[in-house]
DNA sequence: ACCTGAACACCGTTCAAGT
DNA sequence: ACCTGAACACCGTTCAAGT
């Protein structure tokens, strides 16, 4: 309904970059379920056939979301520390703000596999950043794709997890049947910026060590 | 179709973890994609409402997928390493082993938030592990969840990964604009295997220099 | 009490028919 | 040449009407 509004008006043509924009706002507005073709076409004031010459289907739409999300993580990296785990953690750092930025962002990056340009220039980075290190190339390639899937994997869970059922979590483990997990603090289960810190930490000191090693 | 075939026969009810498993099968066969609560009554021989007896919703659904397939990881993991980091390791890998032994199998799992029995118990089992490496129970259960979260996030890049992709990756790297990423060899980029197996030797290697830090 | 058929309110995707 | 309206073949979910 509404499509009136644009109709006689000169318009410019719609690009794949400002649909994803767009996409990506009604994702955060409704969640990832909430995305619907029709109701993009509609929140652009455009018809559904539309959306189909800018991109062949659905899954398409999704890559150029994620791109878009990715495109950003560059920007809000501060890479200026000194070591190379300084930087190499400052990126991983920059990539979990910019998932969390976006709800529903870990399922939207996870959910493609995008070979562009964010996507490689983010790679890139992060090799160049590891290089440093001393690590044979192909070691500094599985570094990064461990710090990548780790921020993914961690993200992914955050953003999946929701107060009702960490309360229900909370309850099954009161029930006795699981004492180590009784035995820690909940509080520090859900402090996800804490468990990040440690896990980059865990990462970044074990590269160093990986470093030490000589083939 | 060929609802028939069922009818009048004595049939034992239908049990919620006999839907999971067919749903996983329907999902090995067609992908995610292909699971539909539709197919899945006709392939169950069972009308459409049955299933929403058995679950409240298709999320309902796919968490009890999720809970059967973790179900089987603690068969197949071989915890009778000397050291917690071999224990650790192994545990990993048996998650990472029956999630690949699904199609989407990641997908699957790192869609929902379940806290159920077999994720519980998954949970409580690497605590136990890593509670030999005489961390405070706080950073045992971090260093749990980033296993974990390594593992997810892994699986979930390998099953997204097709090989016409990897084609178009490759191309798009050698067009120069991304030296790091031409510099390494292409064939260790989808060794998964190793990758893996990299990303494990980082993640105990690290944790072991977490234990020797004394806060 | 249980199960069925049929519907409701949507989807992603395509295409003939118009201008 | 481009855009539209309308359809196609599905979805997840619900419910009145039967037995």
């Amino acid at each position: 309904m509404r499509t009136q509004g644009a109709r006689g008006r000169a318009r410019t043509p719609l690009r794949a970059e400002t649909v994803a924009r767009t996409a990506l706002a009604l994702v955060d507005s409704g969640g990832l379920e909430s995305l619907t073709m029709r109701r993009l076409a509609a929140s652009l004031e455009v018809q559904l056939p539309t959306l189909y010459r800018l991109f062949d289907n659905k899954q398409a739409l999704l890559d150029e979301m994620a791109e878009t999300l990715l495109a950003g993580v560059l920007a809000r990296a501060d890479l200026t520390g000194d070591t190379w785990e300084e930087r190499a953690a400052a990126l991983a750092r920059a990539l979990r703000a910019t998932l969390l930025a976006q709800r529903d962002g870990a399922r939207v990056v996870g959910g493609t596999y995008t070979a562009q340009q964010a996507t490689l220039t983010l790679a890139d980075t992060m090799l160049a950043i590891l290089g440093e290190a001393e690590l044979p190339p192909e070691k500094a390639l599985w570094a990064a794709t461990t710090l990548f899937s780790y921020v993914l994997g961690e993200v992914l869970e955050q953003q999946g997890a929701t107060g009702g059922e960490t309360e229900l979590l909370a309850a099954s483990v009161r029930d006795g049947r699981y004492p180590r997990l009784a035995a820690t603090p909940w509080e520090r289960f859900v402090d996800f910026d804490a468990r990040f810190d440690f896990g980059i930490r865990v990462l970044t000191a074990g590269l160093r060590a990986e470093c030490a090693r000589r083939p």
